[in-house]
DNA sequence: CGTTATTCATTCGGGACTAAATGATTACCT
DNA sequence: AGGTAATCATTTAGTCCCGAATGAATAACG
């Protein structure tokens, strides 16, 4: 998955092929090595310890969110997790055959559907989480302590302004 | 997409969840929110400029690659982009379709197929690139200069880190 | 109240992506 | 040279995900 070129001999080449525009190499350099990094990451977690427990990246996102939030109501989950409901009814779906939660319609709104955890679920992400946890650890571990929380804020910085709501 | 808690009452909540283990925040943190601008930021790009030239994300990446290395050979395409030789074969197809590259069996090994743009292609990418170089800029518009660097290198670190080639 | 508009979750159809199997070509080795 | 292993791109079968359409439930309003 690693590129073949290094950032310099890209952004040589980028030059070369850009020499009469104005290109903004930062900004370029910024959003290349955000998908990079989010790739790697995914990949990582999803080969180290979702997979062993045979869930997906989203399948894992969705029992977190619910682990946290529980009960929550589906529509929440979407927009935590950042996929759309279409995405979560069929996920929803598959965790829920595998007896790891629980939907109930909501009393006080029947268009409502509440999402809890059973405990098989709880029990797992008892000892999921920490081991997902562990390895987030492990890919921060080469970054000083500092630069740890300013990338998180430079980060969220961007989130936040692309999405103003 | 925007979640519908913010940072800090999740980490409230999972604090109150997570009370009895001891979970690394900082990390957490981190992944959480690459996740989100890498999302937030392939969202912007893909309506903002992708849409009205009816790019799919990987079609452009897949453009961009060829015509800053053209000619190249298909797996250092799939290599350099981080996706399968297989999705590779498929937008090549749809590309090549369009008219905006073309494939060449190699001459000195004919296993492999050299890829470069047409004149079509080209002109697109004339286009598009500077376009989206623009929306890039919007992107980390509200970074300082110097945290935009330093951002790019810590993606890159971590990158560099979970693929040591 | 009764009719209409809104707000839900779900279903449907399709696109994007992958791992594994396939077939073609080249490299290796004795 | 001949036979086997390695290395390609592509095909196949299947998973995951989304936008748009659908149907159910509630809210709004005269």
């Amino acid at each position: 998955m690693a590129g073949a070129h290094t950032l310099s001999e890209t952004e040589r080449q980028v030059k070369i092929r850009l020499a009469d525009k104005s290109i903004d190499f930062a900004a370029m350099t910024v959003t290349s090595n955000l998908f990079r990094a989010a790739t790697a990451v995914r990949n990582h977690l999803e080969r180290t310890v979702l997979a062993k427990h045979d869930l997906s990246w989203t399948a894992f996102v969705v029992l977190w969110i619910v682990w946290i939030w529980e009960p929550i109501e589906t529509r929440q989950i979407a927009d935590e997790g950042g996929f759309s409901k279409a995405t979560l009814t069929g996920v929803l779906g598959t965790l829920e055959g595998r007896g790891l939660l629980k939907r109930t319609k909501s009393k006080a709104d029947g268009r409502l559907v509440l999402v809890q955890l059973t405990p098989a679920g709880r029990k797992m992400m008892d000892i999921l989480f920490p081991e997902f946890n562990h390895e987030e650890q492990f890919v921060v571990e080469t970054l000083a302590t500092e630069s740890i929380n300013e990338v998180a804020l430079h980060l969220r910085e961007i989130t936040v302004h692309l999405e103003p709501k």
